[in-house]
RNA sequence: GCGGGAGUAGCUCAGGGGUUAGAGCGCCUCCUUGCCAAGGAGGAGGUCGCGGGUUCGAUUCCCGUCUCCCGCUCCA
């Protein structure tokens, strides 16, 4: 990539976008999609070491959600919903975007802001006058939810271009649905259109009233998902930042309304915290205030990351209030309060959700551990590619490697891989040599390799190498299971996250 | 969507209107090899993104299309 500015991080040089999409595809981290078809927009395929670290991080996730927190619950609620729930959420009203095209310039424009533009600007001139009809207008051809309306608006009021400062040549407006539509139905007749879900969220909310009783859980209480979700965006970019389809690890935490601000608040600061449990470095993720609130939130931040492209957001903290609890009991007519036995009164939960990208996590990951960094004489000089995957995520936790393949070396080798791979997830391989057999595993992010070596025909120990330091220890093959469990154990991890 | 760049082997890329399209790395087989991408021999792998046009002849030129990258834009 021209110019791109060389970033050090951990001792080594970090990947350029560019660079990252290269090693995804070598390694089998990521292909994309329908590849022998020329590639489908937008989506992506995880391969061989891609699906299990993403399987982690959903681990991950998982049990610093629910397995930490004894009033957070897990649940997988159906991709496929009845119409109205999108309808109570306002999707169906919001989510889309009206466009329209100047035939002149062959320009493309959200029509919201090529009226706000205006309208500025007629302010700006001292039309106030004007401008508050022209919005007006606007606002009653929005209402009517027609295209034919906003339409004629744009010809009769003679909207200008933006860009030229002059009335545009309008095509017809046209709507952009951001939600991915099917039928349910198998006959034309029982025809009906279903969404596939933009967001997990509705899944939660539905069943918080089934969840809380089965799980007989009381304010504050947390309901934890992680599944897949559909937009249609206009644009893809950046790789995995912006996916047709992607993955959510979402938690809705239902509070009562006076301590929601404070619940907000503490959320930030354990979401944070589960990023730096994993070793990132505090200085390349950032929490940022949204500049504009959708219909839903009253508060809401982002969690950014660094990514070699930019800051991004990788999570969104929201508090959305009761507004959809309130929406879902409007739209349904069913009774959706919970009842506090300590206030011994019946109110609307507000929720602080936590939502996080499963796809922008594993697009952190490989940004923030994956570099190519520079050995000294004293391990062979030259440069590795080493992704220093935290080990509880590694693809791969464990290769076995006879150090030559002869003299009863790969039959010892073998027994042992059989042994540890009833325990860890283990690699085994004989062929090349043992430099090579290492650099490749440095590659996929694999933490620690066991060596079976001459020695260890005489007393029955290997070595045990670690990946980021390459130094290695003597050990007995007898303690190889406890020695790794010790270091491959979730509760390091688990306790970073949850010390303040 | 606009502007710019690019699609050639698994990866990174070179090439060029005219026999069997190349390199490095990787991959496979054999030999060699006592700890950080060693060496030797042999081998597999490409309808040059896809469709159409121009031409005696197109991977090369033209048009369209898809995909990717950069900038803008967009982003519940």
């Amino acid at each position: 990539m021209g110019g791109e500015e060389v970033v050090v991080r951990r001792g080594g040089r970090a990947a350029s976008l560019q660079a990252l999409v290269a090693h995804c595809t070598e390694y089998g981290f990521v292909f994309p999609s329908s590849e022998i078809y020329g590639g489908f927009a937008g989506v992506y395929d995880y391969g061989p070491m891609g699906a299990p670290l993403k399987r982690n991080v959903k681990e991950y996730w998982w049990r610093a959600m629910v397995q930490l927190h004894a009033n957070i619950v897990g649940l997988d609620s159906a991709i496929l919903m009845h119409p109205k729930v999108w309808e109570a959420s306002g999707h169906t009203a919001h989510f889309f975007d009206w466009f329209v095209e100047n035939r002149k310039n062959r320009k493309r424009y959200r029509v919201d802001q090529v009226v706000e533009a205006w309208v500025d600007r007629l302010r700006a001139e001292g039309r106030e006058g004007e401008a508050r009809r022209v919005w007006e207008a606007f606002e009653e051809a929005l209402r009517s939810g027609r295209s034919e309306e906003l339409t004629a608006f744009f010809r009769a009021y003679r909207v200008e271009d933006p860009e030229e400062g002059a009335p545009g040549d309008w095509g017809a407006v046209r709507r952009l649905n951001l939600m991915f539509v099917t039928w349910a139905g198998a006959t034309d007749e029982d025809r009906q259109e279903v969404y596939l879900r933009p967001e997990t969220a509705q899944g939660i909310y539905v069943n918080y009233l089934h969840v809380q009783r089965s799980a007989r859980l009381r304010v504050p209480f947390g309901i934890a998902q992680v599944g897949k979700a559909f937009r249609n965006e206009l644009i893809f970019r950046q790789f995995l930042m912006r996916m047709r389809e992607f993955e959510q690890m979402e938690m809705q935490f239902f509070v009562a309304p006076e301590e929601s601000e404070e619940w907000f608040d503490r959320w930030i600061d354990r979401r944070l915290r589960w990023y730096l449990a994993l070793g990132f470095d505090r200085s390349r993720l950032r929490v940022q205030p949204h500049k504009h609130l959708a219909h839903y939130a009253q508060k809401a931040v982002d969690i950014e990351y660094r990514f070699p492209m930019g800051w991004k957001e990788v999570e969104g903290i929201h508090l959305r209030t009761d507004y959809d609890l309130r929406r879902h009991q409007e739209f349904s007519r069913k009774k959706l309060t919970y009842f506090d036995p300590f206030k011994q009164e019946h109110y609307l939960p507000h929720i602080v959700e936590t939502s996080a990208g499963v796809d922008r996590v594993f697009l952190a990951i490989l940004s923030e551990f994956l570099v190519w960094e520079q050995l000294d004489e004293g391990s062979g000089g030259g440069e590795r590619v080493v992704f220093r995957c935290p080990r509880w995520l590694a693809p791969v936790q464990v290769a076995v490697f006879p150090l030559v393949r002869r003299d009863g070396l790969p039959e010892v080798a073998r027994r042992i891989f059989d042994a540890l791979s009833l325990h860890f997830v283990c690699a085994y391989e004989e062929k090349d040599s043992i430099g090579r057999r290492y650099r490749r595993h440095d590659a996929i992010g694999t933490p620690y390799a066991v060596t079976v070596d001459y020695q260890t025909l005489e007393d029955e120990t290997v070595t045990l190498r670690d990946r980021d330091t390459l130094r290695q220890e003597r050990i007995a093959i007898p303690d190889l299971i406890v020695r790794l469990k010790e270091l491959l154990d979730w509760s390091e991890l688990l306790r970073r996250v949850r010390e303040s």
